[in-house]
DNA sequence: TAGGCCATGTAACCGGTTACATGATTAG
DNA sequence: CTAATCATGTAACCGGTTACATGGCCTA
């Protein structure tokens, strides 16, 4: 997803200044499809005022920077619909762990170790916020898309950890003579 | 994964030309990771070629234009061995599909049914190809992956198909007065 | 006093896509 | 006759990241 559609997703649920925006990209329930940075954030809020998709009003802070808080226009709301109603664009996927997996004959076992390791970590905390977002949420579409990436998570992780020694014995297999370097 | 990195796990399995290489990243084993363009592709190979990762023949063909079939060097085998000996970055998984999910009371319930019937063939289509690369591959890392893809496909196929009926609910909730256009 | 959080923004750079140019062969 | 497959490559463009610039407040 573009960050065109992030930012105006994002202020359809509330309104928000780009701060918040790339925040809520990273931790909150966005960070599902994707992790935005300030460089695409500001520039498309810019863009998104002059076509009118959003609005700003500024507001000061005592002791802090002034905020801009953007929201939705009526307008922004229907350009928001009308790419909603399209057809999603195929999932987009890279794993570069799976790579690592795919080719694990090649690697020294305990580097294989070491990334298994970190992705049963990683899946488990994964699986750990989404569960959390999960028993806080109640708006009924993320529920359904946190149930959604509960259910995936927890059968990678199950994948994972059953299959684990199975890729340890693969590891390393194809090494060539690499002693003295 | 970028296309430098793809182009050499290609090169260690087997030789290849630009051709090949595009292909395999888009239907063949590797489309599990990348889809590549030939903008990407070929620019890369002639930087490795540069850069002695890999080395290159050209076969002539008679009424084929002629071929340039690229081989890894065991620099090139060095460097890939070391880049997958890094700590892998985390998967990056982007789905316009769940932002329609996500935001599906907004969206036209016809919409919403047509995406998730369309998500359900998507997955099928997926799994079926997973399973019958899985039938023909005998290449243990290939496997593992091949394997982990069904698992994780299947829960996605499970987990839509239980909850179509709920999405469609959801579905369209929050359309404002829309009729005329 | 060091580092993190709030908060905005820009500029250089980069990796990649899209579209184009070229052209013969083969299958429907 | 048309479309697809084989096969190579370039150029314009684009979306996005990284790093920088700025600065005050609060917490450890």
């Amino acid at each position: 997803m573009n960050a065109h559609t992030l930012c105006l997703a994002i202020l359809n649920f509330r309104d928000a200044t780009g701060y918040e925006i790339r925040k809520l990209s990273i931790d909150g329930n966005f960070s599902y499809f994707v992790d935005a940075s300030y460089g695409a954030i500001y520039p498309t809020l810019k863009r998104l005022l002059d076509e009118g998709l959003v609005g700003v009003r500024t507001e000061q802070q005592a002791g802090k920077p002034a905020r801009k808080v953007y929201s939705i226009t009526p307008a922004g709301r229907q350009a928001l619909c009308e790419t909603l109603s399209e057809p999603p664009a195929p999932d987009i996927f890279k794993s570069q762990f799976l790579l690592v997996a795919m080719l694990a004959e090649h690697v020294e076992p305990a580097c294989v170790e070491r990334a298994v390791a970190a992705r049963i970590a990683e899946l488990q905390g994964r699986l750990d916020a989404l569960h959390q977002a999960r028993a806080k949420c109640d708006h009924e579409g993320s529920n359904w898309i946190l149930d959604y990436g509960i259910a995936v998570h927890a059968a990678s992780l199950d994948y994972v950890k059953a299959n684990r020694s199975a890729l340890s014995r693969i590891a390393g297999s194809a090494l060539p003579a690499q002693a003295a370097e």
